[in-house]
RNA sequence: GUGGGUAUGGCGCAGUUGGCCUAGCGCGCCAGAUUGUGGCUCUGGAGAUCGUGGGUUCGAGUCCCACUACCCACC
């Protein structure tokens, strides 16, 4: 892997990284597609039209279903889904948190139910790295634990100091397994992940010890689970320049146009989240006037495309009142344009931002796109 | 025509021997939430002269009579 930092404004980064997949252009926003596909009826034909250049695929469920094993033989996870570019598999430490109800911590790993059938499953360190080796993903995450952002520190300090042990186990297993015969991608990068709520001295000891790893790329997970946006930028600010800034910088999970922004002003190179995904299955579509609500009974009689200009598959043929007719009536072709629109909406404003850190204007960029985000529709 | 049954917000229903019914629930409708995704879930809100008319009673969605509409069976 090669990681190019081709401009700076401020904190602000624009980069290159190479990977065995093909290039990122940095900052980026990796679509997130859990089994192998962007809910919603997406294809990776799709993606490759709406300028897509990473997909985020999920460990925890991909092992329960197909199962790593079965993508394995199938030539990993690429060849499976026709998705030749890179790809960041999660680790199934976010699923520690969002399964809170059916799983149990222990040192050695986590102990969890499936959601699907019920039977036990256990993750640690090592068997998340192996089954991500299966999957043969372009970059690994690394197995942690994602405590609540309310979680007191006498809870966040055992559990971080946890998770750096499992950090240190995770590198052990992909170091051995790169030098297995068959295995997918020898080439697989692991992230590491900061952690430690939005408790100062504790993410900053932890960005410190993890950096000493020398990993090719670091993440700021545990953030958007509760805290308000202050505290998160707060974190951002503190966090971010105790990690290498001559790797990526990932913050995990986050967020709205507006988040993505003030990341992207924090130093953070890539990012993810369900929002557009998800948000488009329900009817909630991004501009950059805000998002609207396309249930909302305005919209019902409503000719313009989603957005003005844009140039997406939904808006370049289809008004607001049609999609909101087929969303109502659960056409799955209401939830494919919704969500064809807000990825490729998510994308372009990456690419808008690129451009203006290309050209030095990002700070204006962002104070522009920001406002227009909170005035709202005319 | 005869006998039986049913009529409660847009739809489907619940309403106990008449009294916490100032009429409840599901869906739908109108809004809002959702941040490393369990095609979910959650939170608010609007909306009903209880088919019509009369009667009994201190009090009727609940009981009685007539009428109307629909359903079923028989002729």
């Amino acid at each position: 892997m090669k990681y190019e930092l081709l401009k700076t404004e401020g904190r602000a980064k624009r980069a290159r990284v190479e990977t065995v997949h093909g290039v990122i252009e940095t900052p980026v926003f990796m679509n997130v597609g859990t089994a192998a596909a962007i809910k919603g009826a997406v294809s990776t034909d799709d993606l490759r039209g709406i300028g897509t250049q990473v997909m985020l695929c999920n460990t925890y469920h991909l092992h329960v279903r197909p199962g790593d094993d079965l993508v394995r033989d199938m030539g990993g996870l690429h060849k499976f889904m026709n998705w030749d570019r890179p790809v960041l598999t999660d680790s199934g430490g976010f699923q520690v948190f969002s399964l809170a109800g059916i799983r149990k911590i222990r040192e050695e790993g986590v102990y969890f139910r499936s959601h699907v059938d019920g039977r036990p499953i256990f993750m640690g360190p090592e068997e998340s790295v192996r089954i991500q080796s299966n999957l043969g993903s372009t970059i690994a995450m690394a197995f942690d634990e994602c405590p609540p952002a309310l979680a007191e520190r006498d809870y966040i300090l055992p559990s971080v100091e946890r998770t750096t042990r499992w950090l240190k186990r995770c590198k052990a297993e992909i170091e051995r397994l790169r030098e297995e015969p068959g295995t997918v991608n020898p080439e697989q990068m692991l992230f590491g992940i900061n952690q430690g709520g939005i408790i100062e001295d504790i993410r900053i000891a932890h960005a410190d010890e993890i950096s000493e790893l020398d990993l090719p790329g670091y993440a700021v997970g545990g953030l958007a689970v509760g805290e308000s946006h202050e505290e998160m930028y707060h974190i951002l600010d503190v966090t971010v320049p105790h990690l290498p800034q001559n790797k990526p910088t990932y913050l995990m999970g986050v967020g709205t146009p507006e988040n993505i922004l003030e990341g992207v002003d924090r130093g953070i190179d890539f990012f993810d989240c369900v929002y557009p995904s998800r948000n488009g299955r329900h009817g909630h579509v991004y501009t950059h006037h805000g998002k609207l609500n396309l249930f909302n009974k305005k919209f019902e009689r409503d000719a313009r495309p989603i957005e003005e200009g844009c140039m997406c598959l939904a808006c370049r043929s289809y008004s607001r009142a049609y999609i909101r007719h087929l969303l109502k009536a659960q056409e799955m072709l209401g939830m494919r344009l919704a969500v064809l629109h807000n990825l490729y909406f998510y994308n372009h404003l990456m690419e808008e931002i690129r451009e203006s850190l290309d050209k030095g204007t990002f700070k204006e960029y962002k104070d522009n796109v920001v406002r227009s985000l909170r005035e709202g529709e005319a």
